[in-house]
RNA sequence: GGAGAGGUGACUGAGUGGUCGAAGGUGCUCGAUUGGAAAUCGAGUGUACGUGUUGAGCGUACCGAGGGUUCGAAUCCCUCCCUCUCCGCCA
């Protein structure tokens, strides 16, 4: 969300960013609605005004046994007015606030204006795209040989889109969450967080889910609530509606959660196997943190996702996104790709974003500077640490061998009680 | 799921219809005192919105949330949320 102040001052800034994101809102409702509330709240601020005087005047009648009827009957016309002000004011800030959630954040200056991912940015490479083996097949495939996993039975139990990891390849997936997570918490310096998996519907708005992505959310109607689609919701939440005391921030946290997505609408080739499906497990780093250092902020942000990934040895790339392929409430992202060899294609396993101060408006996350000043609202980052189905996706395809066996890379072996290899 | 208790400012804790944005205490900030500190004394100490010759002032709102009663609600009534205690159920 951004300051209705801001947006009064400076409409073409706003207009050019819902352009430049291919977003649709309605400014110019949002700007009559205002001009309109504020005028309401003149009209409506004298007449309470008024009432708050003349009350006063009828406790101190009533107090020396005078008569006050005709005070009182004044007021209760200028109250039935009050009431009706109240009333209108109060479905225009309805309309306002439901306006104001549909605005996107502005972008930052250095993203490279665009109209979709063609327009994406290359920022760097990292390592030489290859496999162990000449020609490897698909994950799929090389998960169904080796018995590590099993996507009929996921399909079984829930349908198309889910994943059923088996022995080692179960073991697989735990040992990458907590190689990831020790990562972070041990040499980058964030606090691990175990949050819900479920967010109500205040929660889902102030991270941004709401109300735009409703429909590709999984939700509990009998309790209204909503399964996380990133930690990034439950997280972020941790300190909605709060101000942080001097001294508190930068704080860093780092979770994982699984990540539930409908992804309603997503149909082709590169839902195949791991590539897109509803249910994932996430390694997630969040940062709360002054104004003036966000974009540094961001930068180690990029570099703590990437290095999970030269650990592992799998070689990946940078881009940073055009505006139109920027999310709505995003200022700047990084994306990272993995290579996976098998199904040949860069597969995104991280987006690193600053949210500059749109979700903690949003979210009413501010932060002292100092004992007596005012509170400011803080600068929110995200980014993944990284999505895990997509990491394995790599390493079953990039470290296939030549017997159709996976060679385990050697980060992860003392998390896999030293097995070098699946065979 | 059943029964009960409770939600007031950074914290604690008063307040059952008007003089309450809210006593007292604690904490914090500034000042006095001191060689320095403690103690003591004095002053100050929320947020949002609007207005404004723009950061002085003025106004409005906020005592869990939302409605209602009333000229007037922290105080009375209704609904909801949350916390705690006991019982039941259960990983």
């Amino acid at each position: 969300m951004l300051d209705l102040k801001y947006i009064r001052g400076n409409p073409d800034v706003v207009r050019k960013a819902i352009a430049d994101k291919r977003e649709a809102a309605d400014l110019d409702g949002l700007l009559s609605f205002d001009e309109e509330l504020r005028a309401l709240i003149v009209k409506a601020d004298e007449l309470k005004q008024e009432r708050n005087v003349e009350s006063e005047r009828i406790a101190e009648l009533t107090k020396k046994g005078e008569d006050a009827s005709e005070p009182i009957s004044r007021m209760r016309q200028v109250s039935a007015r009050i009431k009706e002000y109240d009333e209108r004011m109060a479905s225009l800030r309805a309309k306002l606030h439901a306006l104001e959630l549909t605005i996107p954040n502005i972008p930052h200056e250095s993203v490279p204006v665009g109209t979709d991912e063609e327009d994406n940015v290359l920022v760097r490479e990292w390592g030489e795209p290859r496999s162990l083996c000449a020609s490897p097949v698909p994950h799929w495939e090389v998960g169904e040989n080796l018995g590590i996993l099993n996507l009929p039975a996921a399909a079984k139990i829930a349908g198309s889109g889910f994943i059923c990891f088996v022995g080692l390849g179960a073991l697989l997936e735990r040992a990458l969450i907590r190689f990831m997570i020790d990562v972070h918490t041990k040499e980058h310096g964030y606090t691990e967080v175990s949050p819900p998996f479920v967010a109500n519907r205040d929660a889902m708005t102030g991270t941004g889910q709401l109300p735009k992505l409703e429909s590709d959310m999984y939700h509990c109607g009998e309790d209204d609530l909503f399964l996380v689609p990133t930690a990034e919701v439950p997280v972020t939440n941790i300190h909605r509606d709060e101000i942080m005391e001097p001294g508190r921030v930068p704080v860093r946290y780092v979770a994982y959660t699984p990540c539930f997505r409908r992804e309603a609408g997503s149909y082709g080739k590169d839902t195949r196997g791991l590539m897109r499906v509803h249910q994932f497990d996430k390694v997630e780093m969040l940062k709360f943190v002054e104004p003036e250092t966000s974009y540094d902020e961001l930068e180690t942000l990029v570099a703590n996702a990437e290095a999970i990934l030269q650990r592992l040895e799998l070689p990946y790339r940078v881009k940073t996104l055009c505006t139109g392929d920027l999310s709505f409430a995003a200022a700047k992202c990084y994306d990272i790709d993995v290579w996976a060899a098998g199904v040949g294609a860069w597969l995104e396993v991280s987006s690193c974003s600053n949210f500059e101060d749109f979700q903690a408006r949003r979210s009413g996350i501010r932060y002292r500077p100092a004992e007596g000043e005012k509170a400011r609202f803080v600068h929110t980052l995200n980014g993944s640490g990284v999505a895990l189905p997509r990491t394995v996706i790599a390493i079953l395809e990039n470290y296939q061998t030549a017997n159709g066996g996976i060679t385990i890379p050697d980060a992860l072996r003392p998390y896999m009680d030293g097995v070098a290899e699946i065979s």
